[in-house]
Formats: structure tokens, C-alpha cells, sequence
DNA sequence: ATGAAAGCGCTAACAC
DNA sequence: GTGTTAGCGCTTTCAT
């Protein structure tokens, strides 16, 4: 940037006014005539004069800027559409606000701390987006505590907070009612890690539904990486009684399930029905076509934004969540 | 944020050394004795303490972020890896260097101009990452001619400048011959918006290679809307002789290509032999799976981060792009 | 309604 | 090697 810039100085001085009058102008404030706002926006456009970003965050203590962390478990997560429409919508949110979003990636709960040291303590954010899988309680408990404006996406066991999440038992439960009137009496789960919330809540969903109808659950827990998964949906296969219908409770381990039957020689649906959680564009041209939760995502990001700026605007928001339905979307892989 | 926060002052007075001695250190800077520099080292790491970024940028006029703009054809390219992967790399190096990360999705030439105003013209960034097809050309100009540090991701066809890219000719050109020696003789290429350097450079590799073949080229281009997508594969497959294989050169245009065959009634590989340029790693479950050039994503985003630091600072690249080469993934959806 | 002036928390000369 | 000081470009009292 060589270019020398255009500060508030030198609007002031072609407006014929004070440095201090152009920052009313600037920031819409009370207390400026009519006729030199109108001189000084006219400039300004003209001009096409920017305030300095920092200047402004240091004099007045924001910055226009919301963080966004994301947790990404191996590259493989990216294949889901989850986090880009996530962040796509937070993204659309913000610039309606004028504001920017600075991401943060995390892979690892070291990742996720220096995260939080470099875009919080630098104080580069006025408020922040967080998973609340992967986000570390020290430093979830360290916001709170400084009242720093912050929404989860997805439930924390362990804070009570601001948060949006879909209605995990609600789905898990259409999912598990859907296999039983298909005729289905054991019907396997692959979940996730046993304390995500998330997996909570599904599992507690599928248990419900599968007791309410007299039927025994079968729950096996895995990583998110795809070969536990795989080894964990040959162990539940392996039952006898042998399940009839499999509920892969999480997005990340539909391919590796369904990779697990293929090994093991069966055809979906006529030996297994199958049906995941989190639904994708591309489920649709699987072989078989896959029957799968979907998620708002897009407006599980949006109502976690508007969250966001109504702390972060001080107001106070009616609710301190917001739970939004899933969705069935019914395939050919369970069999119906 | 309610509670006071720590500053250089205070780190200073309890060193007991001046605020310059503490940004010495902060900064790595020469002429700070051995004692001195770890007593300040200790205080920092024990109180935590984090500069404030704004003061940091409006004194020293460098922010620690660097922009990255990506456009986004509507809801429907976030299905696509590519984005996420992309922004992933790019995040990863940046967290390296202790940059960050400001994000802007570009949805139109007007979002494409406000997220340059905001980010740019705020001074919010110290280099940007831009998609060389969806930035305005007025813009790109004036990081030009202002000498602001910038990387487009695909290269630009009115502007010279730092770019990383796959190898699209010859991304193309392999795809041709496989099918070429499949026995094809009548392939046809689906293509995206004409004016694109992508799609020129896809379609060069792809005419290149026919015409060496003695075949007749036989190309559609349609924008990256479904519908238009799928109107043109039917247009491309209602000729006679009918094409045996289709070259579908954009990732996005995959799945609308497979739909308007599957309405024609046709099978794929039986009746249409079909390869996509860039791959997913759910391809390989499609029915059939999906043949696919591989793009290094990856790399391509390590890569102009990379490029991008060096243009930051100071260092002068030895190269002024990268074409990475790209890989055929070869699965049954083109009959081999 | 407007101007003047005091910072915001740092960096970077420049002294010593 | 270390302290002092003058800004960086804004916002925000406090006068007028």
C-alpha cells in the first residue's frame, strides 16, 4: 500500500468542518445540520473515502468483525456441506451488517486454544460463533465469565449458554419410527462420541422409540474417523439376531458404513436398510439413493447469527436458544 | 467485555521497563538485553497477555489478517469440496504465519464490490485471496496499480499477475485421450460460461486433443445453473450421431449432466460414457461412481498462501504462478 | 450544531 | 540496551 490514504483529516478539511463532525456523519450520530451532512457525505461518496478498520476499533472498541471457529475432523469433514453452508450463511448475515467474519479452523483442542488467544485476546472480534463440540470448557467458561458476547452452534453438556441446534432427539426419533413401520424389529445405531451432546440427544431419541415399541436397542460408539466406524458397523452386524435396518447417526459416517456392508457382502436395502443423519446434495445419486435427516443448516447459521448481534447490540434476546426441526427425506436405502 | 484488560503499560511498569522494551520483545526486535527479555517474556506468558490488534495495526499499519474472497453460484456450489478445502488450506498457513483469516462470500458483482470496499478500503487485511472469475475487473485493477499484495486462485484473463491454478489443458487433454482410447469417437464436452479462463483453457485441451485425433469437437457451454446445465447436455445428446461419451468440464455441472441422462432414458456407462472434471470424495459411491479429474485443492491453496506471504512480506517469489497438475480418477461411469 | 482536545494501545524514531 | 516521545486515524467528552 503505497498509495498515501484519504483519513478523516483530509474530509474534514475539504468539508470545511471538524474531524469530529465527520465521525458523527460517519456513524450516523445526532447532532449535525443537515446541510454539512449532506456536504460531507457527498465527499465522502465522491471520494470514496474509507475509515481506517483499526483506528476505528481502537478509538471505539469494536471492530466490526464477528469470529467464526469450526472444528474440522481430517479433511474428510469438508465433504460434508455442513460447515460451508454453516459459514456461508453467517457469512450473509454479517455483511447485512456490515460486519466481516474471520474463520478459524480448528483440528485439535490446541488449535482450538491458540484460536481463541488470536482472534479473542487480540480482541479482533466483537463476538463469536463457536462449536460447541470442540471448543475447550476452559475457554468456553473464560467468555462467559467476561461476558463476551459468544452463541454456540450445537448444545454444550457443560455451559449453559446461547445456542442453536436441531432437534437431534426429534430426528432420531422420526428416523427409528420410520424403520419399525417398515417392519424392522432390530435396528442397529452407529453413533458417535459417547459425550457429544449431539450423540446424546440422538441416541436418547432412538432409545426412546425403540423402548416405546418393545424393540431392544443395539448401540455401537465410534470416533469420527472412518475406520472405527467401519470396524464398529462390522461388530454390530455381527449380532445375532442380526440387525435388519442400520441408523448412522452422524454425517461423517455414512461412507464408511456404508463401505462396511459392502465388505461384509451386503446389499442395501434388501440385506440392510440404511438411513444417516445430516443429508447431502449428492445422497441423491448414491447407489442406492440414501434416506438421511436433513438439517437447516442454512438456518441453523442464520439464527445463530441473529443471536449473535442481538448480544452483541446489547439487546436481549427472547430466547436463549433456538431448536429447529430436521426433516426426513426419504430414499431408496431404507427400503421403502 | 467488561473487564479491564491488560496492556503494554502495565506489562511495562511491572517489568519495570518502558513500553518500547515491551514491544521489543513482542516483536522479536533487536536490542533488548538477554535478563530483561525474559523477565518480559515470563510476565507475558503467566498474565496472558495479548496486544491489542487494532493498536497494533493503526501504529505499525499491519493488520495480521489477510482477506480471502470466494464467490458462491448459489446454494448449490457449497456441495462442492472445493471451497471448503480451498479455505481450509488457506486458513491452515495463515494460522502458521499467526495470521488470520477475514472471510467474504461473494454471491454477485455488487457483494463482490462490497466485500472489497469493506475489507480493502478499510484496511482490514495486509493481502487478499481472490477467485480470479467472480472478482470485477475495476477491482482487480486497483490492487494493481495500488501495489496491494493479492493471489488469484485460477488465473485471469485482463489482468497478469500472481496466480495459482490446476494444469486445466491438461487436466482436459486426459480425459480426452481415456475416452479417445475407449474407442470413443463422438465425445462431446459439456462446458461452463464461455468467457471463463477455466472453461477456455478446458476447452483448448479438450479441442486439442480431438483435432490431433481427427475428431470433430462438439461443445455446449451453459451457466452454472442447473437447469440451463441439464437443457444443454440434452441439446448435446439429441444430435446425430449421438455422442457415446460426454466430457462434463465442471464440477458443479455433474450432477444436473447425470439427471438429464437418467430423464433421456440413457444409462450410464451403457449408453454414455461420463467424466467429470473435479472430483469428490462421494463419487466414489454415485451409481455408477463417478470417473473424475482430481484437482489438488489442497496444494492449490497451500500454494497461493504461500505466495501470498511472500508477497507480504517483501520477499520477491521466484515464480509469479503455479499450475499444479490435476489426476484422472478413473471409476465406471466411463465404461473402463 | 460544531470545534477542540484528550485519549484508545500500540510502534518506531530518536535520544541517551 | 533502554527510555522518551510523537504519532497512527479514529471516537468522544466537553466547551462554546
Amino acid at each position: 500500500m503505497t498509495s498515501t490514504h484519504l483519513t478523516i483529516r483530509d474530509i474534514a478539511a475539504l468539508a470545511k468542518v471538524s474531524k469530529g463532525t465527520v465521525s458523527r456523519v460517519l456513524n450516523d450520530g445526532p447532532g449535525v445540520g443537515e446541510e454539512t451532512r449532506k456536504r460531507v457525505l457527498k465527499l465522502i461518496n465522491d471520494l470514496d473515502y474509507q475509515p481506517n478498520a483499526a483506528a476505528q476499533g481502537l478509538a471505539a472498541k469494536r471492530t466490526f468483525n464477528i469470529g467464526v471457529i469450526i472444528p474440522h475432523t481430517g479433511n474428510y469433514s469438508m465433504a460434508s456441506a455442513y460447515w460451508p453452508v454453516l459459514l456461508t450463511a453467517i457469512t450473509e448475515k454479517a455483511a447485512e451488517k456490515n460486519f466481516n467474519v474471520l474463520l478459524s479452523t480448528a483440528r485439535s483442542e490446541e488449535d482450538v486454544d491458540s484460536a481463541y488467544r488470536s482472534i479473542l485476546r487480540g480482541r479482533r472480534v466483537d463476538g463469536v460463533i463457536v462449536s460447541a463440540e470442540q471448543f475447550g470448557q476452559k475457554q468456553l467458561a473464560e467468555l462467559l465469565f467476561k461476558g463476551f458476547p459468544f452463541v454456540m452452534v450445537g448444545r454444550s453438556s457443560f455451559i449453559a449458554h446461547y445456542f442453536v441446534d436441531v432437534d437431534n432427539v426429534g430426528g432420531a426419533a422420526e428416523v427409528t419410527k420410520h424403520l419399525i413401520k417398515l417392519g424392522h424389529h432390530n435396528i442397529a445405531m452407529l453413533a458417535g462420541p459417547e459425550h457429544f451432546p449431539s450423540v446424546i440427544e440422538r441416541v436418547a431419541g432412538y432409545q426412546a422409540t425403540m423402548s416405546a415399541a418393545g424393540l431392544k436397542p443395539s448401540i455401537a460408539h465410534c470416533s469420527y474417523l472412518a475406520t472405527t466406524a467401519s470396524e464398529s458397523v462390522k461388530a454390530l452386524l455381527a449380532q445375532r439376531p442380526a440387525p435388519t435396518a442400520l441408523f448412522v447417526a452422524a454425517g461423517d459416517l455414512a461412507t464408511p458404513a456404508i463401505r462396511a456392508t459392502t465388505e461384509l457382502g451386503l446389499t442395501i436395502p434388501a440385506d440392510l436398510a440404511l438411513v444417516t443423519f445430516d443429508d447431502h446434495p449428492f445422497y441423491e445419486y448414491f447407489s442406492p439413493p440414501l434416506t438421511a435427516v436433513s438439517q437447516p443448516i442454512q438456518m441453523l447459521g442464520q439464527a445463530a447469527a441473529d443471536l449473535l448481534f442481538a448480544l452483541i447490540e446489547g439487546r436481549q434476546p427472547e430466547m436463549t436458544n433456538r431448536i429447529l426441526p430436521s426433516k426426513l427425506v426419504i430414499r431408496r436405502s431404507c427400503g421403502s
